[in-house]
DNA sequence: TTGTAGGCGTTATCAT
DNA sequence: ATGATAACGCCTACAA
């Protein structure tokens, strides 16, 4: 339509400046009338990277998840990448599928909370960068980003034996989760250093398991008297079930959970939780893979462990 | 490496039933050996389908949002297509890029929260099927998924009106978005019926400003003794304010908000809501883009309005 | 049952 | 300053 052939097409798109100005305007003229758009895809076969990174978390519409998201697609737009988002629901399974897919879309790197089991399947691919946050893999190396989960889990703790408690539960998620082991460890490392006994109970792997699993241990001959809910999910669940039974906090029940969340400041009484840096987290995942990607780093793993910051509200019995 | 021609390997890929099992089984060793993945993306240049489409949203930790997303997600992952995410950040430029780019990318489908402004832009764009959800669009038109903005807001107001208040002001977001203008027009109809006078303030965008104008107006001669937020955001902001301002709610301040949330049951008061079916928002325009990518339906744009749910609690003054 | 030869839309190389 | 051509990895006639 222009007169011209493909490479002065071309490099038209590519501003090449050895195109004649009018030649130039021609062409581009006859791709607003034809509503020609260069062939993305078609660039890619050619070897140049997709611009593209594939991102696979365990759940969208948990906030902490969405934060993390929110800060990788941030990163990802300022350096012109699209991000290709999926949901694992925490099945390795669905992962595996989600990697494979992503691989064979040639993304040029992968940013992945990781499922618990086994990730060995990914020595299988060797060529695409991958950085995994909020969990490390198990079976496999890779960069990773962490918080501090031991040590905030074990603050926590030891600040509510201060109030006095004895019987202190720890209510967890799933204890095949990294998350779940790590905080549990910090827990259980404070109540043996004060001589207490741990009880552990299971509440994931949702809000309304963990609401069924804090029913059954009010309902207990000694319920315990403060609670350390090990995540949001958990937090939100357990505080149904005190609901649920009519008693208060922090009189009847003290409470402090893992994972800060915009509301909790406004429930009553307030939240005392261990704040985790959602943002960050995702931020240095995806900063640690573009390091990769636009070659400015090479060689060995890289593991980022950030800090967690108690923040003392009421819930816990303080005030 | 498996002494057999690319036809062959491309066969094998495809479950070709005329290849030899013997070759075929040479070829599948080969790829393992090889860690070969074929290469979806020359797939696509030959014109095949590339199983991707495009979301645009407007800010992904909006739990409102998220839960579109994650509907959408799952839609798409049932009928194996990958998503891409883009966050418009309500900015129509920022919006128009990601459309761009992600036709460039040759995805089969768009699903937009369209931000405010001319849409015309998107008349360039023919042969990729869009559907709008949330919102409509400005100045084209499309397939679209809405819910019932005006009655919802209509019925609380109504309700708040019931309790006796005669000063019941709306705090809404940036009056540019239409379902800022649709629950506007709502809450004015519900307050002109009952001779009242409305009261509106803008408190959008974020929590933050939402909160501040809570406080000027709280600060005001004759503050208003009810409040409509007009969204999930907004609420969270007033409820703010009206801590920090030490009044008590329903008593001092009757709230009732649009757009329910998980916590919303858990604050005390219980807040008092318009609930619009955030999931089914996103399922159902996931779906009206399926129904047009597998071809099961041509022809003139759909609308779907969903219907609302008010959610009586206590914020309001019940109980 | 397998191989050969285009062609998808782009860019790079080499001519002109 | 522009054009012809090969190549990226895949699929699909068509040929053998």
């Amino acid at each position: 339509m222009a007169h011209v052939s493909t490479s002065t097409v071309s490099r038209v798109l590519n501003d090449d400046p050895k195109v004649r100005p009018a030649t130039a305007e021609r062409v581009r003229a006859a791709m607003k009338r034809l509503g020609y758009r260069p062939n993305e895809i078609a660039r890619s076969l050619r070897g140049f990277p997709s611009r593209t990174i594939g991102l696979i978390i365990a759940d969208i519409s948990n906030p902490f998840y969405a934060d993390c998201a929110k800060a990788v697609e941030e990163i990802a737009r300022q350096n012109q990448y699209l991000l290709v988002l999926c949901v694992s629901d925490e099945m390795l399974d669905t992962e595996r599928e989600h990697v494979e897919l992503l691989v064979q879309r040639r993304v040029d790197g992968l940013l992945l909370v990781p499922s618990a089991g086994d990730h060995s399947y990914l020595r299988t691919i060797t060529d695409v960068p991958l950085v995994a946050f909020d969990r490390p893999m198990h079976g496999e190396t890779s960069d990773v980003v962490l918080v501090q989960n031991r040590v905030g889990a074990r603050h926590i703790t030891e600040h509510l034996i201060e109030h006095g408690h004895e019987r202190i539960a720890c209510v967890g998620d799933d204890e095949a989760l990294y998350t779940t082991q790590e905080r549990l460890i910090g827990y259980r490392a404070a109540m043996r250093a004060a001589g207490l006994e741990p009880i552990y109970r299971r509440g994931g792997p949702t809000t309304a398991t963990a609401r069924a699993t804090m029913r059954e241990l009010l309902a207990e001959p000694h319920p315990p008297t403060a609670v350390f809910a090990a995540n949001n999910l958990i937090m939100v669940g357990v505080l149904h079930a005190i609901d649920d039974a009519g008693l208060r906090v922090p009189d009847d029940v003290a409470l402090a959970g893992f994972d800060d969340f915009e509301l909790a400041g406004l429930l009553r009484p307030r939240l005392t939780v261990v704040r985790q840096p959602a943002g960050l987290l995702g931020e240095c995942a995806a900063t640690l893979l573009l390091e990769r990607l636009e070659a400015k780093r090479d060689g060995p793993p890289k593991k980022k462990v950030l800090p967690t910051e108690l923040v003392i509200r009421e819930s816990c019995g303080c005030r």
